[in-house]
DNA sequence: CTAGGATAGTCGCGCCTGCAACTATCTAGA
DNA sequence: TCTAGATAGTTGCAGGCGCGACTATCCTAG
């Protein structure tokens, strides 16, 4: 007779890990600044070593849908926080960058996540936070969620 | 100037994996036999030593939203794969267990499950499962999500 | 015994988000 | 060149879910 706790099921402690993480994350990003995550991913990838990329590229690397980037770059629009520059090359699409006040906020905004992320990891030694970063990302390329920064690059450019 | 790389800032990550390895068990629940997670998760409680319990219960334990519960329950009754009695100790609440149908759900269930459990971690040692497994206790541990359960369980019984 | 507060469960409302259709644009092949 | 298919981005729609109000019931203090 086969049974399963849930409370030893992997799937089931991620998914509650991650929303009890975000939870706790949601109260910088959301309370103070007004953001969602979708937007804050956007700003993320806007803020590391892609200042000009589309929302295609930001959809596909953070693996999340095309149309709740496209919402998310609405709002920001809106906000000033980022702006977008006509692709002679290539009219479909349209190259988004931070503004100056989104480049402000993004400089405010991350300390306070990272010192929220090193309270969360707290629990464990530096040896133990490296072999989790590894064993996270075991898995990630098992599921094939790594490469898509390279594939992205390497598909075009974006 | 402080930055941050999505691709190694935690929350993310586990944002991203939770997200895949539930898009991987869908298939199983959701595809085959009709069930959303808040169904599943009600199946799985009743089906690990939780034979007949409250709605509450459930979702204290699964740190699942009361409503969200609620309507899963009453999708679950409609299609009779539980049954809730009167509790004659307190007419607030209804005891939940599975019927002959729902048990007979829960064992084809299980074993598919616990298969694609294994071959998302698969990618790990045995002893790297191990260790992925006390760490992420640690964690649940310094947020307050493990001892749930007990807690459920010394609070009243439920 | 009674009143006020706590708790179980239900349900309406609104937000979020994925899906799919749509437009505009690009590309490849006849 | 022209056409068919692919791709970027937007948007209407619907389903899922959390919040909060509501009812019914229980409990505790006076």
């Amino acid at each position: 007779m086969p049974t399963l706790d849930l409370f030893r099921f992997a799937p089931f402690r991620l998914n509650r890990l991650a929303a009890e993480v975000s939870a706790a994350l949601a109260s910088e990003y959301r309370e103070r600044y007004g953001l969602d995550i979708p937007e804050w991913r956007v700003l993320a990838t806007l803020g590391f070593g892609n200042p000009a990329c589309s929302a295609q590229y930001i959809a596909h690397c953070t693996r999340t849908h095309k149309s709740t980037i496209s919402r998310a770059v609405t709002a920001l629009l809106k906000r000033q926080l980022v702006e977008r520059v006509e692709n002679k090359d290539d009219r479909r699409e349209w190259l988004l960058r931070m503004t100056r006040q989104g480049q402000a906020l993004y400089q405010k905004l991350i300390p306070r996540l990272k010192r929220r992320e090193s309270e969360i990891l707290s629990c464990l030694t530096a040896r133990q936070r490296k072999e989790f970063a590894q064993l996270l990302g075991k898995i990630e390329k098992s599921l094939g969620l790594v490469q898509t920064i390279k594939e992205a690059g390497e598909a075009g450019g974006y």
